[in-house]
DNA sequence: AATGAATGAGGCTTCATTCAT
DNA sequence: CATGAATGAAGCCTCATTCAT
């Protein structure tokens, strides 16, 4: 019965990568199946449906990210750290597993249409995190008193855009546009985030005036 | 000879429709066809076979934001104006048509798989509009030596990310989770694009020492 | 008025040629229309559809080679000299338009379902002009009593499926298997026909025994 | 699985029958599939799309055919009894298969375009009998020196005409011509056969001087 | 628990044909 | 006369899903 979880594990796992590659309507059932090294019928049997084995997945990749921004955002009490916390945090949960940027980004862009509920209460535990950093920081008079939707828009944007473009990036490499126009495709993602990072605490700490 | 190029329009007016609410291989050739009150095979008289119809949505979609965003590069000297401009810009774009934003992203997240090098060199001018405002800057002296790369994914990212988000908000709106949490769910985009380029204003402008 | 009978020809000589190469089914009338110089709406005009297209194209093959193998039976009365001038003829036929072959051939392999009365006839003339010459060698004593029916599928089947062969004769070569095999890719047309005629003198002629 | 093998052999059966009546273009999948008794995707799943399924019936075909000529080569030494037996080979394999002579004929009416290599194959071991017994003939002194290609070009352009035109001889019965003009639309395969074989021995053999 | 086989539904594309201009 | 445009019908193929073994 381990090896029954196992086998699950496998089958979200090669859902993810599809889903996250081709879109839900694009994913092959039967691709799936193969890449978990199961027989297509034995997918219906572990999983059931295509729709319950996408619900399944994003289920998993909303609550993975928001377990991870929950402590993140434990970790710490001063807000400008919370902050960096939370953008690393993010990052590293891209950069561990590409797939979830991708898959949380096209079912955002479907407008939702096929997320549960239950999917939906994952997403607001993720947006709770930033909102709480941004909450108690504003609450305390050390950031300034902007809308924390407006920054969880913005860190969760550019982390994910930053993601999704490696590929994008890599081909532009290959055409030899990037060398000519200054993109680095290589830029790693740690970086990413130290600059996002840094934005923050410039952009909505409040200014320090040193005490007269 | 009016009415062929009506025709067209209206077809990939529901193409860009299409593609953006359900990817490329969920959009249905046929209802494209219908919503633009043509028959299927009138589609592929007039525009050829959904590949090819993609790929003129995206060189469509991706050069009139280019073109919009090197209007905004060009209509001033100053790198923060340039930089305001330019996530205004950017804004509009996306105000004017959402699923702009949405194809542009769900075609960055499949890795860039199908996009021709027409679309490629559409992606290169977009971002070379803030390469060269952040570049101009920083030689200038008024910029912090950041890199443009990162600065553009932010830009991008943030704006794209709340278009997409739209009917999301709605929904979070509809189940009432967005008063209790402080989403507000009604929030316009000009409000997040005056946040966006506070955020640029403070993050990445040299700090201005009072001559002495 | 003569311009219009030269787009029918030209709209007949296209049509053969689609025909003879992709058959009925697989012939394309708006490819057929595009090598006679036209529009596909003005195949239409000039000939009508895809059905009456091929059966004019039909009618004027046989009638044709019907044409040409009654001169050739009236051109001499000696049995044998007939048999070798059919066959002449027919070659002749064959190799000044090749499609000739390769319609018949494909019509009469789909069991002549669709040939019109009009065409049968044309078939029938052909058939008649081995049958006479035969017949009338038989009846003079020149002739071995062979059914002519046996005589004319050998003459027609033969030189047909010689013609058919060419460009796979031609594949052969390319392949470098002919060499090797002794198959001549190359041998024209004529001396299959001398071939074919000398068989039929050897082996229909009566014996003459020499006068004591 | 041993009703996999029979499955196979049905759809393979119904394919050949229907490219031989219509073609590879107007043969129609869906009918092939019915007569086969399976569905559609049934089709699909058990021999692929229908170019592998014409390939498989032209290699099938033209191989049986192979080996039945191969064997009455080897059946006997004697040049003459070799030509008569591979007549009368031909006539048999064409006799239990009308289709076989069909598709053969429309294939190389076709130019042999979509044939593959491993078909041409075939058709050079066809070919190989009947130069092997002409060769023989001629070197042991038997045989007049005819080219070999063109005796395979009457021997199967004879009797596939003949298979090819049994349809329309019975339509040419029906319409009332045949009695009228002699052709005899019963005439079975066998007499063909022996004409044939009668013809090759009088007009290809060595005439023998009676030892003085 | 696993799998080969089957299938209804539906997707993309092409084609012959017509019609208005 | 000529032609660009339109379209119903049909063809090929794929896919998610189920079932018997």
């Amino acid at each position: 019965m381990d090896e029954k979880l196992a086998v699950r594990r496998r089958i979200l796992d090669a859902a993810a990568e599809a889903f996250a590659r081709e879109g839900f309507a694009g994913a092959r059932v039967e691709r799936i199946a193969r890449a978990a090294g199961v027989n297509k019928a034995g997918l219906y049997y572990h999983v059931g449906n295509k729709g319950r084995l996408f619900e399944e997945v994003m289920v998993e990749l909303f609550s993975e990210v928001a377990d991870r921004l929950e402590r993140a955002v434990a970790s710490t009490d001063d807000p400008l750290h919370r902050l960096d916390a939370l953008v690393h945090a993010l990052a590293e949960a891209f950069e561990d597993g590409p797939a979830r940027a991708r898959i949380m980004l096209i079912e955002v862009a479907r407008g939702g249409v096929n997320v549960s509920e239950k999917v939906m209460h994952q997403v607001e535990r993720i947006f709770q995190c930033t909102a709480q950093a941004v909450r108690s920081g504003v609450e305390g008079g050390r950031l300034l008193p902007e809308n924390p939707f407006f920054v969880h828009m913005c860190m969760v944007g550019s982390l994910s855009l930053f993601v999704l473009s490696g590929p994008m990036r890599a081909r532009v490499a290959s055409l030899g546009l990037g060398r000519k126009n200054g993109i680095d495709p290589t830029a790693p993602m740690g970086e990413m985030a130290d600059f996002l990072s840094a934005l923050f605490r410039r952009g909505l700490a409040v200014p320090q005036g040193k005490p007269q």
